[in-house]
DNA sequence: TATTGTTATACTCTATAACTATA
DNA sequence: TATAGTTATAGAGTATAACAATA
């Protein structure tokens, strides 16, 4: 809530169980049944087991868990993976029309970018025809770690497949593809 | 890169276009074709359009838009409604079930409560078996409060459905369920 | 006056480690 | 020694507003 740094963190209830002086039914006699879990009983998801958006928010945890598995030693996330894909499918693009294509704040990617030419992956030149434009490039340093990219988010792609099935691989494939390109 | 708050921020290569002193070529004689568009054929993902990773990310996305419209009236987000959720669905569970079952951090899943309960949500009781235990369950503002969500997040899928229509929203719903309750 | 890009700020999430109380 | 929960901290991502340069 405060954006301050006082540490007092104030709660609004009793912090947490918390040494009551009258320790009720100390010794618990071992809850009868079952020595580690309290609770024996698989619990429910409820109401969220029957919405999809649910399962597509698990889906992509675990979509970003194994790409940013399969592509570690390149630290490289998700995100600077998709920019490098469209600079190097429309060599010249200016950044705003990446933004806009891949649904990211402008000012975000031009951190994101900042971070990527830092690395020596793309190289921003000034527009000969407006001079409001940057226009991006990758470098052959770029270029060819993307080479190297592709095979292993082409893997991640692979597990995920693997994973739900080649059949439902391509019906999703078909029905989620709605979404690319849109807002 | 540098947490602190230095606003000189380094930036590596030429900041931008900025002003030349040999304009190029000043007065492009407004580029042949169209007057906004600098570049007219449409941008294309490459690779990327061939991942459904991406394309799961991207609906997420939506989604979560979606959702957040739905719910804007109750300040309410996906991860809060979760909550909740899970324990209507269990009461009497304890916090590091529900961050197990949601795949949240249990630090992270501390202050989601805090904030519920600060709302009147949701109540910490201390347990009475195990003393490091919290028992929640949903006060009967929680528990009203739920069932005026419920519609609402309903009303999200049921966008989600018509967006890529029903026979494809049931398949989905059929292969992403096992990534509910996984890792 | 509108647009591209930058800067600053703030807020949310996430991830981690260290700590307390309890088992 | 291990576990439930808290605290602190740092990093990423996101959203917004204001600004400069340019159109």
């Amino acid at each position: 809530m405060q954006p301050g740094k006082a540490p007092v963190r104030k709660r609004v209830a009793s912090k947490r169980p918390q040494a009551r002086v009258t320790k009720p039914s100390r010794a618990a006699p071992r809850v009868a049944s079952g020595a580690t879990p309290v609770r024996a009983k698989p619990l429910a998801l409820g109401d969220l087991s029957q919405l999809l958006g649910y399962s597509i928010r698990r889906a992509q945890l675990w979509i970003f868990k194994e790409f940013s598995r399969q592509l570690a030693a390149f630290e490289m996330s998700p995100a600077q993976f998709s920019v490098l894909c469209v600079i190097d499918a429309n060599p010249g693009v200016n950044q705003l029309a990446v933004a806009q294509l891949l649904s990211i704040e402008r000012a975000g990617l031009g951190r994101l970018v900042d971070h990527l030419e830092g690395r020596g992956l793309v190289r921003r030149t000034a527009s000969a025809i407006n001079r409001r434009y940057y226009v991006l490039y990758l470098t052959e340093t770029g270029t060819a770690l993307l080479g190297r990219l592709r095979p292993a988010a082409a893997a991640s792609d692979k597990a995920l497949a693997a994973k739900i099935g080649p059949r439902a691989y391509k019906e999703l494939r078909q029905a989620l593809s709605i979404f690319v390109g849109d807002a």
